[in-house]
DNA sequence: CCTACCGATCGGTAGG
DNA sequence: CCTACCGATCGGTAGG
């Protein structure tokens, strides 16, 4: 039998990864175990180690994935539109019809990981912290320019923009997998359209999940 | 040596449970272990789990506990404010307050173990989810007395007060212990006030932790 | 409330 | 990538 290729080992490593980040999900960041995954993925523990080499990097290439998921589901669909309140509210959009969509099976990643991880100190809570807060300045920076084009009221504080479209998306979360409300993105949606001051009806439906 | 009183057996419970709560909100209600609940009290492993029988319900009881506490806080003060807009009111000021005096240590206990629960089944997620449903009914009560009133605006929907105080309280949870964003609660305080519709300035200080 | 113990599982390593 | 193994810790039990 010939050793594994490069091309084997790179499946291999993406396999873990996207098993990683399902179960996490679910099980939480510290939840999720090396044998776990290995009995999931069929492999020993030694080759699911092997990849990450302990289980904190585990954590943070999971964190990373995680990460990238978010941005391809979330950031990316809101880039052809317009700086200002038309990119706010494209984001509005994709985050809710992400969180209606359940990319994540136990709810939204990054919510759950940095709920986990806020009280404990480490690389793994650093990674999810500065996400957070990069997000939050992106959020903020479209807010700004929604200010200044006179797409928000004069003196609205951009940061408080970030703060409630990112608390909505919690509340949202929350409602639907501690309640399994299945209205909730609707709900959020519709909050989050009025704090930027859209009409909120005609909204467009929901993709489905491809 | 006398066998220990009931009095004893009570006090032994009790310091149990306030050592599982504290901890629960830093480590999760997974993360705390029996083992570490022992060596914190001094006691033996045996001697912990005996006054619970399980680990579920020892989680139970820490729910329980901590559940007793946020009504304690948040909910206990506000009973002498009128129902309607002057109770919600009340309410948003003693749970910002809450928020802003770390009452747990690792942050708000009910928001951080829905989140770890909400996507396993069992008797502790249903009673997180049970609690968090309860309260929110209480606060949509009070929403539906203002709009009755006419404290809030005609047409609004109780249930989105209800959902944006409490998605609010969670996005100052996470800035206050992900970020240490000691303004958190000021903003969630300035958030709630715009959203029930009051005017912001003159806010009273936040009581310290006695 | 304790000591003493159980099987299972944890993260991780040695060696191939 | 595997087998085989390490010490530590898990939840829980027996017996007192």
């Amino acid at each position: 039998m010939p050793r594994r290729s490069v091309a084997d080992a790179a499946r291999t490593h993406a396999a873990i990864l996207e098993r990683s980040i399902d179960l996490a999900s679910v099980e939480g960041l510290e939840g999720l175990t090396i044998g776990r995954l290995a009995t999931d993925l069929q492999m020993s523990k030694a080759g699911v180690l092997g990849h990450f080499g302990t289980k904190e990097e585990l954590q943070l290439a999971t964190v990373r994935g995680a990460l990238a998921i978010f941005a391809r589901e979330v950031w990316e669909p809101a880039q052809e539109a317009a700086p200002g309140r038309a990119r706010l509210l494209a984001i509005a959009d994709a985050w809710m019809s992400y969180l209606g969509r359940d990319v994540f099976p136990g709810g939204c990643f990054m919510t759950a990981a940095s709920t986990e991880f806020d009280g404990r100190p480490g690389r793994v809570r650093d990674t999810l912290a500065r996400a957070n807060e990069r997000w939050m300045a992106v959020l903020a920076a479209d807010a700004r320019a929604a200010v200044k084009a006179e797409e928000l009221p004069r003196g609205t504080d951009p940061q408080d923009i970030a703060f409630g479209m990112n608390a909505i998306a919690m509340g949202v979360n929350q409602a639907r997998h501690l309640h399994g409300d299945a209205s909730a993105p609707d709900r959020g949606w519709r909050a989050l359209r009025t704090m930027l001051g859209a009409p909120r009806a005609r909204r467009r439906a929901l993709p489905r999940n491809p």
